[in-house]
DNA sequence: CGCAAAATAGAACGATCGTTCGTTTTATTT
DNA sequence: AAATAAAACGAACGATCGTTCTATTTTGCG
């Protein structure tokens, strides 16, 4: 979504999880910091935790502003509505979510490599080691049959990870790590769903072995999109 | 869960979907339907397709009250609690989902046959054909970090399910359709990733492909777990 | 029919929800 | 330090929540 921070060097000309071009760098965003901001930042950040605890539905102001031992109204007052907080933290989480899955893969080099770094950031982000659940997960149970901003929001920055996951999937067909004719959707496809029965299992079920479940389905997919490990018969 | 219907002379003695043995026949269940239970039953009616739509919890009483033309004391007094609501709409829908999804594949003999039917209710249950989620998959957001009779039902439900179809499988090990050091608890996990993956792309991203990637996703599953197709090579 | 029991309605409860408003406290600038 | 703007507070609103209680209606049985 917004201008990351500048990544490693090796990266080369990659572009960034969404595609607008790069906006000016005329450092004009984080000036003053006028206390409101940071403050808004602390309230966005306390409310992210929650939201990926109960929900962004389960997100309430009143035990917000108890968290954060302030006023109801004086937490209303940095967003205007509900709605608004909500939309804040899925962007906030957008933001983390590029930064910790998205750009510390694009350090690996391009095909299988970061293809492999992109899964297994993802799982990371997925699984109860960080023992909380994904908005992209709760929110698009939450709001599939809803409409409006939030909602927008949310499909807005799942397509964008889609997308940037399935540029990786071609990338591993044009330098030879995978077949030519691999239909990367359905990679992608068969990917995210991994990812969602590891939150699944892992989360709900509290089956202990689910992340080498997940990985041993990643490696089944790799192993038949991929290229034929030298067909021993 | 409850005592099924009789199922189909063909079945043998496949055991039900629970694992209880069969309570004896005496009709003494759907007795005089003291005109309470017919309105109780139209309650959790009304309450499951509100649920699938919403959640189990967005399900509240007013809510419910207003769309069966009643009070919400008339309502309430049926569960006496709200919690005691959620539950029986649990019991109902697993009632449902077995019966639909997999008593009538139990129609097809054991093995592969019986699988691929399995899968196929199951999706169709899962998909956007009906339009309204599945409360297995909508639940288990709700409920992953939360404690309670709500939650045991769940997982109660979902784990006989899930042990149903881990016996399908170890059936098409054991008739040949499947090879022998296949593990099953490995195809489960991956077949539940993709029924869940349909959930997501359908439902709430809206892509009109999902199913049939779904299915591809599930032949790929067997190609690889099931006998080598006569080998060309 | 008449009577008892079951079922439903209606009003009210305390709690919490998002939101509004006027005031007061804090920051920032002159 | 004084003046101005930004930020936080506190109280209140109307709405809805699950729940409780009492009264009324409806049902089923003899």
């Amino acid at each position: 979504m917004t201008a990351p921070a500048p990544t490693p060097a090796s990266v080369s000309e990659d572009r960034p999880l969404g595609d607008q071009p790069l906006p000016p760098v005329t450092g004009a965003r984080p000036r003053a910091a006028h206390k409101g901001q940071q403050t808004k930042a602390a309230i966005i950040d306390t409310a992210l935790d929650m939201a990926m605890h109960i929900g962004l539905e389960g997100l309430s102001i009143g035990a917000l502003a108890q968290a954060l031992g302030m006023s109801k109204s004086g937490v209303f007052a940095h967003f205007g509505s509900r709605e608004e907080l909500q939309i804040s933290v899925v962007v906030e989480y957008h933001r983390r979510f590029e930064q910790e899955v998205f750009y510390t893969a694009l350090r690996q080099p391009r095909g299988i490599k970061r293809l492999r770094a992109l899964f297994a950031n993802w799982m990371q982000r997925t699984s109860i080691e960080l023992d909380s659940g994904c908005i992209y997960i709760s929110g698009a149970i939450e709001f599939d049959e809803r409409t409006g901003p939030v909602r927008d929001a949310l499909v807005e920055s799942v397509s964008t990870w889609h997308a940037a996951l399935r540029r990786a999937i071609v990338q591993c067909k044009e330098c030879g790590d995978m077949r030519a004719d691999t239909d990367e959707s359905q990679v992608l496809f068969e990917v995210h769903g991994l990812i969602l029965v590891l939150h699944y299992e892992a989360r709900f079920m509290r089956l202990p072995d689910s992340l080498p479940r997940a990985q041993r389905g990643f490696d089944n997919i790799l192993q038949r999109y991929g290229i034929e490990p030298a067909p021993q018969a």
